[in-house]
DNA sequence: TTGTATGCGTTATCAC
DNA sequence: GTGATAACGCATACAA
């Protein structure tokens, strides 16, 4: 025989499922649901993970509301002294760890941005990432990280993924094979903010934080002109990324602004893995007029242009001069040093960061500057100083 | 006038807050909810996000149940075609994307795998990166990376970040500042899986994946010893890493083995940024009795003391055998070659990852094994053939 | 096969 | 200053 707690009803009682693996019940009379202490459903054991303290154990070990116990442990201005000490001793004592699943469901924002990045192998989105952290730490933001390993159906998964997450921002370098944009217009039919750095895109109206690219590449291949070097090289990475063509571009107004001729034979793209920059690397250097030096896209396939020359004994920077892109840590110790460009990497993750820091603050679609050109620097070593 | 839709009353009808920005009202006399469609709340437009679509949304528009969207999208057994098929379409039609958090808090359980690392600067992590995540992505699982930057405060922060989102399970290499593990503790408590590997630690009863670093070491310098070195130098990692004394220890061994002196002088452990290996190289290099070998604990290491011996004309491997570990891509290729040992990388990240796959499958305890031990190959190049 | 009603853990509104 | 209760979006036990 039950009765019900609140009318003390007997004959409107009905189980109405069960509540933290007890059975419920539920007073048809004066719609009162409640529990029977001691009572436990047959699969209770199993069913019920390990339990995970709750603001409503908080409450109810002290004998408060739950609201009280919310407001308590966020800080709210009304609240006694003595309540919001309970509070928080309680829930030291029980061991709570607030529950951001419920938290982000509730307050529709998660405080997570996502990133998501081709790779980890160049040490360039590590120090992205770096830089980032720090910014969104700093806001009271989380900073999820996935990896796309280059791949356009990685890169979809990853922002399926941080949309069902409602990741509140995203943070995303693009892969190579990436020609297509719905997966990310979806954002902004959110009303997702986006911001993409690096490997960009046109043909989205979102900001953009990239290097000079076209700029630091004319300097470079200027810088070896005016070192001597008649015959430039080209090693470049997919057309299919813009930061590869801006190079080219660069390198191309370089030669013409200064008079030299265009060999479309000493010009190669393509993913440059170690393997291919070895293999176009040992084209170039085997060509019948082989180039007197050689601007790459990349530092990685720099240095394997120098290991290469070493090994057919082709002496740097007489004979060959090398210029880099990236300012890898090796760069600078690597044979007579190679000259290349520094990229600010951690100013980039810091730029991104603060960008969408605002654009998460702006209900009010502020003016916002379409794109952001972070300065490269030249830095000159001994793999192209010919003149001195 | 407001009348009660339900049962029409008229007198006791009152205001009970808002709901999606409209002013919602209670019928005290029959405790029905409701709102009147076309009010709204001054704030509306500032506070309403752009809506996302719901099941609720799908079940309206077909004029079916929430329940029955639910179990249509999830492809339950017990739903006819004709309304799988359209809760699908309306699906689609509406831009439903599922809300992973609801999902979550609903079910107790986030699909998500939490992944801590120190760093991503060489490419060890990455590599254990893509292995976990190729295993995890097949068993429908998400992979959230964090990185601990070799920070013991990031780690700690990153860890509750993984608690507070409820991650299934975590991976974690830790800082090699970490050398207190109540934050790991915490998840056993909570039932919540963990798998340590690479940088693990002892007095923590979870399961940890490492590689044979003593037998390597002890491998590394033996094969050093049989070809003829005679005072070999040992360039080590911090020992607060396993790792570490680990291979410090089968540094020793093998020295023990052979009969070779240890000279304390000879053996410099610290954590080797490319600044601090070059300060221990040199110093190593000028000592007054300069080892003719050096085994360090790292391939970035072992390559600035190749560069540093070629600066200083020191011919490798006649006059210098070096020895490095992991196998990093540029060791092919600098110098004569670098002799090394090759970690299984991408077998470490399905190790974890299949691992922790079965550390949640399995509700009972069963019996696991405490640590599984990969094996390593010493990769034998250039740098340390002197006997041919 | 489908609908009803409730929980998941939190915040927020309103009433007191 | 505090309590009661709905909502956030989804899954599910049970009833129909």
């Amino acid at each position: 025989m039950i009765h019900c707690p609140k009318c003390n009803d007997v004959a409107f009682i009905m189980k109405a499922g069960y509540i933290r693996g007890k059975q419920r019940y539920v007073c048809k009379s004066c719609h009162h649901f409640f529990t029977i202490a001691g009572e436990h459903s047959p699969q209770d054991q199993q069913r019920k993970r390990r339990h995970q303290t709750t603001i409503i154990d908080i409450a109810k070990a002290i004998g408060i509301s739950n609201s009280t116990v919310s407001r308590a442990l966020h800080g709210h201005s009304d609240i006694s002294r003595e309540t919001r000490q309970a509070v928080l001793e309680m829930a030291a004592e029980l061991d709570y760890q607030p529950n951001q699943l419920a938290y982000s469901l509730a307050k529709n924002k998660t405080n997570t941005i996502g990133m998501i990045v081709p790779e980890f192998f160049n040490s360039f989105f590590p120090n992205v990432i770096i830089g980032a952290h720090q910014i969104l730490t700093e806001a009271g933001y989380n900073l999820t990280i996935m990896q796309s390993n280059e791949s356009y159906d990685i890169e979809i998964s990853n922002t399926r993924a941080m949309l069902a997450n409602r990741a509140d921002g995203l943070l995303i370098s693009l892969t190579q094979e990436t020609n297509n944009f719905e997966h990310l217009a979806v954002f902004e039919k959110r009303g997702i903010p986006i911001v993409l750095f690096n490997r960009v895109c046109d043909g989205l109206e979102v900001p953009k934080v990239v290097v000079n690219d076209f700029e630091a590449s004319f300097q470079a291949v200027e810088h070896l002109i005016l070192n001597g070097y008649e015959r430039i090289a080209h090693l470049g990475g997919p057309l299919s990324l813009m930061v590869s063509r801006e190079r080219l571009r660069g390198y191309k107004a370089a030669l013409e602004k200064h008079g030299k001729p265009l060999d479309e034979n000493m010009i190669i793209q393509g993913m440059l893995t170690q393997q291919k920059a070895r293999i176009y690397g040992q084209y170039l250097l085997d060509l019948p007029a082989r180039p007197d030096a050689v601007f790459a896209v990349n530092d990685s396939s720099a240095i394997e242009i120098m290991l290469i020359a070493k090994e057919k004994g082709i002496s740097i920077p007489d004979e060959l001069g090398v210029v880099g892109f990236s300012d890898n840590p090796e760069s600078a110790y690597i044979g007579p040093g190679l000259t290349t460009v520094r990229q600010p990497t951690r100013e980039m993750g810091v730029t991104v960061a603060n960008w969408i820091l605002q654009l998460l603050e702006d209900d009010a679609d502020t003016e916002i500057p379409e794109r952001k050109v972070l300065q490269t620097e030249l830095i000159i070593r001994g793999s192209s100083r010919r003149r001195e």
